[in-house]
DNA sequence: GTTGCATAATCGC
DNA sequence: GTCCGACCTATTCGG
DNA sequence: CCGAATAGGTCGGACGCGATTATGCAAC
């Protein structure tokens, strides 16, 4: 067994970098060596990096089964026996007894699953520019990893079966997956029955050459359109195909491999069918607990938005976790994560090599679950420290792909495309399944298709207006999917989903969207959304946008509510906007000052900034569910119901016509009574509370989405920060300054990373690399903003657009003008283009965005303290 | 042990 | 919050 | 009439400022 250091782990990591021809080859930087405790196990052994280049040279050449083996005899000089282990022969029965004749050769799986880790250097992961799979060295710690390999003996036999053909289920590897996607048609085949009518659409691709090539043995008479792909009911088996047994846990590897399976596709199908099949397993085998884990997991969620819990784990946390569990220097983890822009990836490629007492068990999905709902209860004196140990300790026990999706996680994204809307699709649709296997009803064709889109249907609405998985699925299941509406619905005191808005660029646009419909066009107040629930008479709620619970920042707004209620309201849900007011000069305050009040324990005397309640929307009354009515009953209803008191409780300025002038002066008069423009809504047509159908269903209008209007300015760019994610490898921000002629200097404004398209940030790149310095200029002036990765020589000067001003505490432009110690910085700040025909010293100046800023005050009379205590 | 400040995490827009 | 890009679906266009 | 091109919608993930709150740390 020979020992590595971390320098020669990290040479060919550097070798499998994508090709930036920007990147100088001294940017790569040099790891240290970390203090590897002695009797540590080695981190990869040289000679695998060396195979695995001699692999990627040699694989392109091979195809099929003809290159597994190869990788086979490549890799079996690594070969180590297996220690017997019940769960393995728990996999080889299934296997025997599910398909005796077709249990695939030993080897042959093998050699595939050692395919799973074999690296590519010829397909750029999607999102990972450095190859997990070169990474995990299949017996790295020979002291940890007895169950662990048998949880990958076990991934390695979730294999599918047909004919004479042996695929894994789940593609880890570009080279998998490439070879999947010759195959995959496979997947994608329904069968169903001949169509009844010529002009079916679905036998649209019934003459592609996969079809043409499928073995005749394999019976897909028809295959469907890839549009209404659905995982095939014959390929996968949520019992046999799954990995683990019926009453076991699920393993966290389980989790992890589809998260992995997810990450390297790319199109929204399959990473639904990739997910629907898992679910399928969970569903078949394992508990409603474990499901809903399973979800949360892939949500990357504790729980309802409305508990509040917090994992209070962020980029700083994990980094010193990183350095207890693997012995590395906060430095070469830090440099790594500059490099890579992903702390995941970083913690994968980082072995651990804390010695532990005990052999940590394997990882199961509920386990991690817990474990990070542990990790949100730390609070108090040195709860950071405990987070550490703890996340420590799970890196410990981590294998492979699970350090990627767990540290992911804990640092708040995992990055793999699968958000809401993906993960509800896939259960119903495995739900759905689940059901048609259980009662032996397998619908096929148009038939099956149809059944799912209902199921998808379904469960999307009965979650928008109980978003709460952990009611929606134990009903689910108990229920099924068909009579899930009766079970969960609308319930005050469980906030819903809200309405959003789509931005439009001008009258034209609504009028094209709209088509002829009756609307309504209101003020968009500039406040905060809130969803006010009266449960009963004096239990009130209030929640969020995103369903967080509101309630404790708002003691005035429920103190007063009772007066606003209609006599014969006992309960409702109100969708409003609370913005702060002036009560002495009568008039609303910015969004900036309603930021200013407390959010815990607010008590009704120390309220400090008052706000009045903008009522547009009613959702529910008196135990009676109105999202499914029109805008125009709802709002009839709610300006009914409760009796608006002015600067308290009113309901929103609305005006209904469809009159180009008139929509024209109610926009402009919207501006003037300090609002950020107009939302429009259709009356009628299309026009319930239905967020599943369209969440963006309303239109909103504001002065800064006309081209050619709203604040305008051209600022200089003079510094930039490292991209992540996606970003990785470009800048993925930049630190902008206006120019001060009076004292010379540049001052900084605010930073920018949108607006631009990815070819545009590629472009900038290149340009600004060249222009940069190893210190800033002394004419300079940067406040105390976040330092960027990199400075710039004041060369570029870009036009750049915001909504408004704000006073910052930390960009030092204009200060001075506008507040006494505060500068000035811009709300929503994105990239327009290039200032080609400026130069650094023709850029907006600092007096001119004193000037635009007091404009924007004085639109509403407001005047500004200068002592940066009080706003009024 | 308190207090004040800096920093990180969240969440509003 | 803004914005972009990939993917999907439906519709239109052109041979 | 059918396949190709196009348009529009959905979804996910980059990134912005600034506020409070919680925590860690140093000074008193």
């Amino acid at each position: 067994m020979s020992f590595v250091s971390i320098k020669s782990f990290f040479k060919p990591l550097a070798a499998l970098d994508p090709p930036q021809p920007s990147a100088s080859p001294d940017k790569v930087p040099v790891m240290e060596s970390p203090s590897l405790e002695l009797g540590a196990s080695p981190i990869l052994s040289g000679n695998v990096c060396k195979r695995s280049k001699e692999l990627s040279a040699d694989l392109p050449l091979l195809r099929g089964r003809k290159r597994k083996v190869r990788a086979r005899l490549l890799e079996s000089d690594s070969e180590e026996d297996i220690p017997d282990n019940t769960t393995d022969n728990v996999v080889d029965r299934k296997l025997a007894r599910v398909r005796p004749e077709h249990k695939p050769d030993s080897k042959l799986l093998e050699a595939k699953f050692d395919n799973f880790r074999s690296p590519d250097t010829n397909k750029s992961m999607v999102a990972s520019p450095i190859s997990a799979s070169v990474i995990s060295s299949p017996k790295i710690t020979p002291g940890l990893n007895g169950t662990f390999d048998k949880f990958e003996e076990n991934s390695l036999k979730r294999l599918k079966i047909s004919g004479t053909t042996v695929i894994p289920v789940t593609p880890t590897s570009p080279l998998i997956e490439r070879e999947l996607m010759d195959t995959c048609e496979q997947d994608i085949a329904i069968e169903s029955p001949v169509p009844k009518t010529k002009c079916n659409p679905i036998s649209k691709n019934t003459h592609t050459p996969e079809a043409k090539n499928s073995s005749p043995s394999i019976s897909h008479p028809h295959i469907v359109s890839k549009s209404n792909y659905y995982p095939d009911q014959r390929d996968y088996h949520p019992v046999d195909s799954a990995c683990w047994e019926t009453k076991t846990p699920i393993p966290y590897l389980a989790l992890a491999r589809t998260f992995q399976a997810v990450e390297s596709n790319s199109s929204r199908l399959r990473i639904q069918s990739i997910l629907c099949n898992y679910l399928r397993s969970v569903l078949a085998l394992s508990s409603p607990q474990e499901l809903i884990c399973s979800v949360y997991l892939t949500l990357n969620r504790l729980g309802p938005a409305w508990r509040g819990e917090e994992l209070g784990v962020g980029e700083g946390v994990l980094i010193r976790a990183l350095v207890q569990a693997t012995g590395r220097s906060q430095k070469a983890i830090k440099d790594e994560l500059y490099k890579v822009g992903d702390i995941g990836l970083v913690a994968e490629s980082s072995r651990c090599t804390q010695r532990m007492m005990f052999k940590p068990s394997a990882l199961t999905v509920e386990a991690v679950f817990s474990k990070l709902q542990e990790i949100a209860r730390f609070t108090g004196c040195s709860s950071q420290q405990k987070k550490v140990e703890k996340i420590s300790a799970l890196l410990v026990a981590c294998r492979d792909t699970e350090t990627r999706y767990l540290i992911r996680g804990l640092s708040g994204k995992l990055r793999i495309r699968l958000q809401e809307q993906t993960v509800l699709t896939s259960l119903a649709h495995a739900v759905c399944l689940h059901e048609m296997e259980r009662s032996g009803k397998c619908a096929k064709g148009e038939e099956l298709k149809e059944k799912m889109d209902t199921a998808v249907q379904t469960l999307k609405s009965v979650y928008c207006e109980l978003p709460d998985y952990e009611r929606v699925i134990p009903a689910l299941l108990e229920q099924g999917l068909e009579a899930l509406p009766k079970f969960c619905c609308l319930t005050p005191g469980i906030p819903l989903k809200p309405m959003l808005a789509q931005p439009t660029k001008g009258l034209s646009e609504i009028f094209k969207r709209v088509d002829q419909a009756a609307i309504s066009c209101e003020y968009k107040y500039d406040g905060e959304r809130a969803q006010i629930h009266v449960i009963a008479p004096g239990k009130v709620r209030i929640f969020s946008r995103n369903q967080e619970d509101m309630t404790d920042k708002f003691p005035d707004v429920i103190d007063r509510l009772p007066r606003h209620l209609g006599n014969n309201v006992a309960s409702c849900v109100l969708d409003s906007e609370v913005v702060a007011r002036d009560t002495e000069k009568n008039q609303k305050l910015p969004f900036q000052v309603l930021t200013t009040r407390k959010r815990k324990g607010v008590s009704l005397e120390e309220i400090k900034v008052q706000v009045c309640v903008y009522a547009f929307d009613l959702l529910y009354l008196n135990g009676e569910s109105l999202v499914h009515e029109s805008f125009r009953r709802r709002s009839k209803i709610m300006r009914n119901s409760f009796k608006p008191v002015d600067g308290e409780f009113v309901f929103s300025e609305q005006k209904i016509t469809s009159c180009t002038e008139d929509i024209q002066a109610f926009f402009e008069g919207s501006l003037k009574d300090q609002c950020e423009g107009l939302m429009i809504k259709t009356l009628d047509h299309n026009a319930t509370y239905e967020i599943s159908k369209r969440s963006f269903n309303w239109l909103k209008l504001k002065k800064d989405y006309l081209d050619g209007t709203g604040d305008t300015l051209d600022l200089v760019v003079v510094g930039a920060y490292q991209g992540t994610g996606k970003r990785t490898g470009n800048y993925g921000g930049f630190l902008l300054a206006c120019y001060d002629p009076d004292s010379e200097e540049y001052q900084v404004i605010c930073k920018t990373g949108t607006g631009f398209s990815d070819a545009q940030l590629e472009a900038q790149y290149n340009i600004l690399k060249q222009h940069v310095i190893p210190i800033p200029k002394p004419y300079y002036s940067l406040g105390t903003c976040p330092a960027p990765d990199v400075w710039f020589d004041s060369n570029y000067v870009w036009e750049v657009k915001a909504a408004d001003f704000s006073l910052s505490p930390i960009y030092p432009a204009a200060a001075g003008l506008a507040d006494r110690e505060r500068g000035i910085s811009l709300r929503f700040p994105r990239f327009i283009r290039v200032r080609e025909d400026k130069t650094p010293e023709d850029a907006t100046t600092s007096e001119q965005i004193a000037h635009m800023y007091r404009s924007q005050q004085s639109v509403s009379g407001i005047i500004t303290s200068t002592t940066g205590e009080d706003y009024y």
